[in-house]
Parts: C-alpha cells; structure tokens; sequence
RNA sequence: GGGCGGGUAGCUCAGCGGCAGAGCGUCUCGUUUACACCGAGAAGGUCAGAGGUUCAAAUCCUCUCCCGCCCACCA
C-alpha cells in the first residue's frame, strides 16, 4: 500500500486516505480459520429501525478492540454481524413514514403494510452494515444474520413449541399493558412511568345498612368496573367496615369490603377500590379473592359496558363521572398528587390496563434456574455491581405475556379454528391435518399474532446458528450491552440458553456506559442532541473516532461525549506516522555492520517499560478496561518511546535490535485500538498479512 | 417509594489508604536527524459538605446536599 520512501515524504498522517483500503484489504481475513482455540463475541443486533449512534458504535469499537487482542492472542474471533426485526418499533416508524403520506397501516392493509416493513429493511439494514463496516469492525462477513430469517423463525417457532409442550406457555384472558395507540399488548419491562401531577378524587360510597364509605383514586371512571373495596388486614382505623357492603356510585352493584395486604393504609382513606379488570395489582387481589373481572375500557381508552358513559373516551369519562358525583355530593375532596403515568416506551401513549387473551410464559422455573446459574457464576458481569439487577428482576419476576397484536412480527405456530373461534387451537408450525376436536371441520386459520420481539432476541445466541458448523460456537465467551436492557434480553437469553441448551449463553457480559451529550443529556434524534458516528468519520477518520472513544471509557461513569479526545486521537496517529518515519530513517542510514549490540542505559529503561506496559495493558483489557488500558499505551509510545527512547538516538549510541524490537512491539500493542494506521506502518515493514495476526507475545 | 452510579484543575475525566494526575485550554521559551497535530517548562485544586477510623484519607465508615440512571401501577 505504501512503502517506506512514501511514508518518509510525508510529515502528516491522512486517515481518510487508507483507511476504506486496508478495510478491503481486511475484510476476507476476518473469517479464516487460524488458531486452535475459539473465540466468540456474541454481537447485539441494532434494530433496523434507523442508522446506528453513538451508543452502538462505542459497544462494538469495544468489541472490536478485544477481538483483535483475542486474535493476536492466537484465538480463532468468530463473531456474526446481525440485525433485529424490532416489531414494534420498526412497525412504529413505517408508520410514521406512512402518516407523511397521508395513509395509515390500516389504509394498506396487513399484506402490504408487511411488504412495506420489508422494504424498509432493505434500505436501513443495509445501512447498519456500512456503517459497522466503517467502524472497522473485524465480523465475518459472509454471515450475516437477520432475526426474520427463515431459519431462524423457524428456530423461535421451535422454541415456542418445546416451551408449550412442557407446559410453559399458556393463553389466557387478563389485564395486560395495552397501548391505544400501538393496538397491542406491551410486557412490564416495555413500560415507561413519567411523573405527572393528577387529581386524586375522594369519593363516598354509601353503605347497604347506612352510611358511607370513603376511598380515594385517581382514576374515577374505572369505578364503574369495581367489584370490591379493599383495606389492609392492620388498618385498626378502618376495620369496622369489614365484612360489610358498599353500593357503587352510578352504577349500583353491591361491593363487598374484603381484607387484603396489597392496600396501603397510608394511602388516601386507606381504602382501596378493586377494579381488577383495569389494575394489575386490583387483578392479583381478586385472584386472590376470585373477584370476577369486569370490564369497563376497551383496547381503543373507550368507555364499554357503562351505560350511558358506553362509547365515551376514558378521560371525557372521567370528567362527566367526576361531575355527576359532585351533583350527587359523593364527591368529598380533590387533592393534588404526584403519581407516576405509565407510557409505552415505544411511542410515549399513556397505556390502558384491559383484560386481553394473550399468550404467557411461566416464568417461576425459568426464573429459578437462572438465579442458581448467577450463583455459580455461570455468568461473569463486568462490571460486576450489575448482576444484581439481574437478580432483583428475578426474584420478582411475573409471566411473560409474549404474544403481539402488531402485525411486523414472526407469527405465533397457532391455529384457531375458523368456525368455533380462537378458544380452540392447535400449535403447530405446519397447519394442522386433524378435524377441530367441536365442529369436526378442518378449518384451521393460522393466528397472525405475532412474538414479543425480544422473545425472539432471547433465542438470538443459538437462533443464529444454522448449521451443525456454527453450532459449535456456542455458548459464546463474549457479550457488550447497555445497562437498560439487562433484563429486557440478557437475562431473558441466560434462562432461553440454559432451557434449551442446558448451558449459558455466553460466559461474559460487559455493560458498557451510555453515551451522553457533553451536557449529561441523553442523546436523542428528536431533541436534537444526537451526534451520528459516520460525521465525526468524516472529519477524523475511523482510527481517531475510537481512539476518542475509548478514552472516555471507564466502567463506573457514563460517558459525556466529548470531541477533544478525538482531536487528541487525530494528533497520537501523527506522532506514531513520525515516529515510524524517523525510525526508518535511522534503519537507513546504519549498515548491519554497525549493529551495537552492548545495550544502552536507554535500551535497558525502553526494555523494562515495554514489559510493564504490556502487563498492565493485558490486565486492563481482560477486566474491560480499554480506557486504561488505551491511556497505558498511549503514555508509553509518546514519553517513553518518542519523549525519551527515540529522542535518545539524536545524541547517544543505543542498540537497533531494541529498537526493532520496540517498534514493532509497539505497533502490536497498538492494534486493538488503532487499527488502521498500524496495519499501514505494519505494511511498509515488508509485510503483507493483517496485523492482527502477529502473536501478542 | 426501592436500588445503583457520580460530584477531583476553566472543560472532559483518571487515580480509589502513602508527594494531588492526564488530555484539551491558558502562559513562557524553543526552526536540535521524525512530528508545530512538536519539544522543554509554568500557572491553575479546601479532591461537594460535615463528622469518624488510621501514623497516614480524594481513597475506608456514617450522615447531609446536588446530578444522573435503573426498578416499581401508593390506587
């Protein structure tokens, strides 16, 4: 690529020159087949929903940097580029690109809305790829993996079946999150709570016998589905009214007053309404009191079941129930509070809580096996502080409801028979040949229920293995992630893999920090504040964009972007070109003749810091620390190496087997992080193979 | 409400029992066999605050105050 003349006529270093070369010439290398040992990096596929940001880029450049010190190291990197479906967030924003035209999923229909999401992915999934090849990263690159695949939709179709077979999965009709927006069931974890002030309305209920009762909500309009009222078992203010019954303002049904531990009696009155139907702790008391369920919103926040409030949205509900109560004088108070709104995370509409049929995975057995697998460490945390969120999450955990009404998806393998409804089914991935078991007809119409996406993603480190030869490389040894969806996937892979495979699904997680604006701010497309990796490219080149990044890593603080480290990087790539071009002229001008061999005290102090370096570096880099482990070489090649080691050749005699010896040690401890420029310098040494094939000795 | 992380130079952050550090910025000097995207040097700090442990605390413990994040339907 250049020679050594070529690099001494020039006194500055031009990423944007090579780097897109010494990509090319990388890219076939990063699959061979060199070294006994593997190792495997397990990639978090981005979501095709969009171009890549910061956040992704510092993962993978992190991944990147461990997985060229894995090979110099004599591993054998296996590591799969990949991209996700995202259901409903991919579906969100194909709407959203819908809504500039005027039109609505609906308007297309579900065949061509599908067509449409595919098409999207073509375009944006192909984007992510670029640009994860323009962070360098060393992938194999002639296996990608998408999570709509054929074979790997068959793999959670699979999956879904073996976990119903053994009684795992079951359907059944109960309060979920429901987005009025979205038109689907969300899981727990796919909720957003965000702070808001609200009216707490405290409201009289009189007594059967005479009197009255009083409880408080904020949500009135859902009184019209209340089945009981609730006070704590040690609520010595309120206990009289036990055993007692209350009739429900407007409506008129008698509500029995039962004990249950869930009510705080610090609470507003201390008296709780149960409205299982609309609550999801008012759903776990009535289970516990087999209270029926009575519905009174729909999956649209439109009023059902309640008489002359029918048709109604929730909040108009509410404020004609507030006023009527107040005509009536059983409305006592409102008091100013605040309480926490539940949003989707996925399009920030406050979400209903209505009884839906939905498909749940038991969770109590996956829940524990994962927790003992934790304890015997199984699974490595660096930092470490972050297991136990995996284990509070655990602990507590509830079924996951894992069926969709979104339409961008892999559909459930469920049949429902097309004469007696969807409470009879057959699962199976091909349609079913038996008659249906009540009307004796083979009618089977396969559900277009769709997954969870992140069912999906928690079968991602074996899904992705579609032949006997790549199921070799489970479990992986490596996996990076932010903090926020350690529950959300890699708790969910731990107890997916040690399910089907009887074995984790790697054996390290990094949670590496989220990138912020310099000011703290979560960096964000919509508020402006994003910053897009390929710009910052542009103007400094690969190399000095992760050396930038890697100088701000550090395991126990996020990270305030900030550009300087970059200028900083931008200028080390010039001091090593210089350097290189200065030792090359000092190789020119001694003959072999003249080698010194009797070492220097300079020769002697280079010696010991270069094994002191690689130490500290090697430790830094098996604990995650690249942060450290960067400043430790950059440190070293710019005091030790130029300041002192080469600047020692202008006056004194040293011995050039050292600096031999320096210079190309030096150009492998540099690898990891500075790719690209070394693999030049490493070029004009007369070689041809990648660097990354050097031993690391 | 529960849990976690952070508050160190003007800015972004290292250091996590033993002389307060780096990069950028500021100032002074310097065209020496690579590099001015450089070299030599300087200024700049109550290590958030209070108390405690210790021969010794930025570092360990307790409390307080700010900032950030995660979890959780006090309806």
């Amino acid at each position: 690529m250049l020679n050594r003349k070529q690099i001494q006529q020039k006194s500055r270093y031009n990423p944007l020159e090579f780097e897109h070369k010494i990509f090319k010439f990388w890219e076939s290398y990063f699959s061979r087949k060199r070294g006994q040992k593997n190792f495997t990096i397990l990639i978090a596929p981005p979501n095709i929903t969009g171009t890549l940001h910061l956040g992704h880029a510092l993962q993978n450049i992190v991944l990147d940097t461990i997985s060229r010190y894995q090979r110099m190291k004599g591993y054998r990197v296996t590591w799969f580029p990949g991209i996700d479906h995202a259901g409903i967030a991919t579906q969100n924003v194909v709407e959203k690109q819908l809504k500039k035209e005027g039109l609505t999923r609906f308007d297309l229909g579900r065949e061509k809305f599908i067509k449409r999401v595919w098409q999207w992915k073509e375009q944006y999934g192909n984007v992510i790829l670029e640009q994860f090849k323009k962070l360098g990263l060393s992938l194999d690159w002639s296996k990608v993996k998408f999570t709509m695949d054929k074979k790997y939709v068959d793999a959670v179709e699979k999956a879904f079946i073996r976990y119903y077979q053994a009684g795992y999965i079951y359907r059944d009709l109960r309060p979920v999150n429901f987005c009025p927006r979205c038109q689907t069931s969300i899981s727990d974890l796919e909720v957003d709570y965000q702070e808001k002030e609200a009216d707490l309305y405290f409201i009289k209920y009189p007594l059967k016998e005479n009197g009255y009762v009083e409880i408080a909500t904020t949500r009135p309009e859902t009184m019209l589905g209340d089945v009981a009222l609730a006070l704590n078992p040690k609520d010595e203010n309120n206990f009289n009214f036990v055993g007692k019954i209350a009739i429900l303002p407007l409506v008129g049904r008698e509500l029995p007053i039962i004990l249950d531990q869930r009510v705080d009696p610090k609470f507003g009155t201390g008296i709780l309404k149960i409205t299982p139907a609309h609550s999801l702790i008012d759903y776990e008391v009535g289970v516990r009191h087999q209270l029926p369920l009575f519905s009174v919103i729909n999956e649209k926040a439109e009023i059902v079941n309640g008489g002359k409030f029918s048709g109604v949205h929730y909040l108009e509900a509410r404020k004609m129930i507030v006023e009527e109560l107040r005509k009536n004088g059983l409305l006592t108070k409102v008091q100013k509070i605040n309480h926490y709104l539940p949003l989707c995370d996925r399009c920030g509409t406050e979400l209903q809580v209505v009884p839906s049929k939905e498909w749940f995975l038991k969770m109590d057995h996956l829940a524990k096996i994962t927790i003992a697998s934790l304890r015997k460490k199984e699974v490595e945390f660096y930092p470490l502080r972050f297991k136990k969120i995996c284990f509070d999450w655990l602990k507590n955990i509830r079924d996951w409801c894992i069926s969709r009404k979104i339409w961008w998806g892999q559909q459930l393998p469920v049949w429902y028979c097309s004469n007696c409804g969807d409470d009879v089914f057959i699962v199976s991935q091909t349609k079913p040949k038996v008659k249906c078991k009540s009307c004796h007809k083979n009618n089977w119409q396969r559900t277009i229920e769709v997954f969870d996406t992140w069912f999906s993603s928690a079968l991602w480190p074996f899904a992705i293995l579609y032949t006997k030869e790549e199921n070799k490389f489970y479990p992986a040894d490596l996996v990076a992630t932010g903090r926020e969806i350690l529950n959300l996937w890699i708790s969910r892979m731990i107890f997916s893999g040690k399910y089907f495979k009887k074995e984790v699904p790697f054996r390290k997680v990094f949670v590496h920090p989220t990138v912020l604006t310099k000011e703290g701010k979560r960096m964000s497309k919509s508020l402006g504040t994003g910053i897009d990796p390929l710009d910052l490219i542009k103007k400094y080149g690969t190399d000095s964009l992760r050396f930038g990044i890697l100088w701000q890593l550090s395991s126990h603080q996020d990270l305030r972007f900030d550009e300087t480290p970059l200028i900083q990087g931008q200028k080390f790539l010039n001091k090593i070109w210089n350097a290189y071009r200065f030792y090359f002229l000092i190789k020119e001008r001694q003959t072999s003749s003249k080698k010194n061999k009797i070492l220097s005290s300079n020769d002697k102090k280079i010696l010991s810091s270069l094994k002191r370096t690689k130490e500290t570096i090697e430790k830094n880099i098996e604990k995650f620390e690249l942060g450290l482990a960067l400043k430790k070489v950059y440190k070293f090649f710019w005091n030790d190496v130029c300041d002192k080691y080469i600047e020692s050749w202008k006056k004194d005699k040293n011995s050039l087997v050292v600096f031999d010896q320096i210079m190309i040690e030096s150009l492998r401890m540099l690898h990891p992080f500075i790719p690209f420029l070394t693999q030049l310098i490493y070029f004009s040494f007369g070689q041809k193979k990648p660097l990354f094939f050097e031993q690391w000795k």
